[in-house]
DNA sequence: CACAACGTTAATCAAATGATAAATTACAGC
DNA sequence: GCTGTAATTTATCATTTGATTAACGTTGTG
């Protein structure tokens, strides 16, 4: 019954210790993990758990806390506008940064967890996704697809719906290898490469159809 | 404690009642739901639960069952492959038939608990999507891309990749919509078109230079 | 109107679970 | 090496949860 060792660390490593386990622990089983089951993973007793955190829900808020602040990297928001650039070299950048941050196993699955149980966390982390990314790639695009500026002509549901559109069929990337457990591409730099590409070469298209149509019947769904 | 009424009904009409139920009450709150909440709110006890289910994992099987099978409609694959008609046109009638038949809470939030607790139904289920969707929209693209037919160069495995991203970015609103509680457009039909649109006008520039890269590098990555 | 058949329920069990309190032991500083 | 502090564990509690049992009511039939 004794488990050998008793390890005595300082408060900080066992935090650590304890933070870094539950992020892999309710990655995988979710939040309705078990308390005891964590601590057997990380090779301590259950109430001492307790000693590091108030109570279970504690333990959850810090593991939402540093899963999902510090990651968010403010320059995307500047490369993005960068027009010294070609707008495709910039949308390829910007995934290739961006996945590297958030394709792991655990940013997929608690946020899906999260969405589920319906914590708020995912409702705002994307609404700041579509303010700070999704808007100014719609206003760059704009500009590529020499249509008037978001100036004279403000954006349009429809065209942020198309940037929403590039960014799923990405994410769904994602979602199939870390939720779905299906294979997905190994170079996943290449991949994100085509989809801006077509993203490129078929949007301006579109959205010169749509704008056309707009002016045939405006705001024929709006009103 | 009495709680008033005791309505007695066919076991046919009782069963059919707590499948129902099951359905909307799993996919709320996940297969870790309580059989006590779930008798709750079909107003009747926990044990008559019992008395049509073995065990509660028997009731999640038949909800599994009732949802995705028999939804699959063969006649999509026919569809797909129908060249008297343009390839965007069979593209957008298939999204629209098809999602009417998974946006919904249940198809869409079920999927996803299952995915994340290692069901097998979600990789079964999209293998059968990869094979009787996406491989023939990969044949059909080649034809409107005016490049080899999949009998002359085999379908690779980056194409089948800008089929899946379709998918993806149509998929991920429904996701938005039922997991993350996000508004999502009302238009869904003419989202659709837009989408299907831009990947018509997208993908066979995409698909031309995959391949002359292809030719130049030929295997980089396979071998 | 009696009664069989069966739908329905209250009461209850055993195991699991979040949380607490008291006992134990590792380790730093003298 | 002591020794005191505090890290860690053992033991335990109160609820919750899947599951069972036996009693209770309702309904249709002769």
């Amino acid at each position: 019954m004794e488990t050998g060792k008793r390890r005595r660390l300082t408060p900080e490593q066992r935090e650590r210790q304890i933070v870094e386990g539950a992020i892999r622990f309710f990655a995988e089983v979710g939040f309705e993990g078990q308390t005891r089951e964590l601590a057997k993973r990380l090779g301590i007793t259950q109430p001492l758990l307790y000693r590091y955190f108030p109570s279970k829900e504690s333990l959850v808020e810090r593991v939402y806390h540093e899963v999902y602040i510090k990651r968010w990297q403010p320059h995307w928001e500047t490369l993005i506008v960068d027009r010294s650039r070609p707008l495709q070299e910039r949308l390829v950048t910007l995934y290739r940064e961006y996945t590297q941050v958030i394709f792991n196993y655990e940013w997929v699955r608690i946020f899906m967890f999260s969405g589920l149980k319906g914590v708020n966390i995912t409702e705002r982390y994307l609404g700041i996704v579509q303010e700070k990314l999704f808007v100014p790639v719609c206003t760059e695009m704009r500009e590529v697809a020499n249509l008037p500026s978001t100036d004279e002509v403000p954006l349009q549901p429809e065209e942020l719906e198309l940037a929403w559109d590039l960014h799923g069929g990405i994410y769904y990337l994602a979602i199939r290898k870390w939720i779905y457990h299906l294979p997905i591409p190994d170079d996943l730099s290449g991949h994100i490469e085509r989809v801006v590409y077509s993203f490129i070469e078929g949007t301006p298209a579109t959205l010169r159809r749509f704008f056309a149509d707009q002016v045939r019947q405006p705001g024929v769904s709006g009103a």
